[in-house]
DNA sequence: TCATCAGTATCAAACGTTTGACAGCAAGCT
DNA sequence: AGCTTGCTGTCAAACGTTTGATACTGATGA
């Protein structure tokens, strides 16, 4: 490295790949909040119970490790999800001290509607870019995201 | 639209784009503060700095609009880094009640020692990819900020 | 058997952000 | 001039999350 890199700093930081993804992710989370406020629910909300719904009757903290987020996290929003009877926990039938997590029929009528609205921006996306972009965005973001974790 | 879309929810909801999008920016916002802390820095001052440092003088208002955040936040971010000594608010020679910013020396030291890890980062995901697919995931982000902006 | 260890859940406190409301200043208009 | 309108910055309160600490359970190994 011969060349001479002493800029007071990078100017060129705009452009950056980890600029675009910021801004992205932004547009769409904001999107998807904007839409969800009206049926009452936020998009953690969503993502929870999501999750729920795709693995049932697993504990809060392993929840909270798939989610990325922290168990408290985790035990907030199911406290107000079970507050609104959309998901229940069950005492696990060895662990006495694990609770599984399980949606309720409201919890399931909840998330219909929400993925609803979800998947309406997922489309409108995906219609976009094309079915061929759309895989290669998303190859290239998993990518990412393991070049990333391994760092 | 023959098709029976009639699924109690999507099912195919773990390989969305959205989703995808998530995951990358989680783990490289998480792989940034990481590496930011040790240089007793969040991720948020690094942000406010760089982009005061890329359009000097503008308003807090003005900056909260370019960054997708509340004037709070960035109000309350300007308050740390002013008591820190890296930022200086000065009064609009026009406009008595605004306030310009402006990076001072130590403000510009503080950046260009986080950028050396920022952009570390960066060139690590960039040569990983390559340049060409580098450029193709950057548009193909941009695209999706701008249709999802415009929904 | 008993002790240690890993994992889960819960509590309390600190932190950062958003929301809502307010006051000040400049430009435009009647 | 006087008035409205738009934008700015600040304050206070509510909200959600993280951090740190604690108690409990089941499994592991001496």
């Amino acid at each position: 490295m011969t060349r001479d890199d002493e800029e007071p700093v990078g100017l060129d930081a705009l452009d950056r790949v980890t600029w675009a993804l910021r801004r992205a992710e932004l547009a769409v989370q904001t999107l998807k909040e904007q839409r969800l406020r009206p049926l009452g629910m936020a998009a953690a909300h969503y993502t929870l119970l999501m999750s729920v719904h795709s693995e049932p009757g697993l504990a809060g903290a392993e929840l909270a490790r798939r989610l990325d987020v922290t168990p408290q996290a985790v035990a907030s929003l199911v406290a107000r999800l079970e507050g609104r009877g959309q998901l229940e926990r069950r005492a696990h039938p060895r662990h006495r001290h694990v609770q599984e997590l399980h949606l309720t029929d409201a919890g399931r009528e909840a998330l219909r509607a929400a993925d609803q609205v979800i998947a309406d921006i997922e489309r409108r996306i995906t219609e976009d870019l094309g079915p061929e972009e759309s895989a290669q965005l998303r190859t290239l973001l998993n990518r990412v995201g393991k070049t990333v974790r391994d760092a």
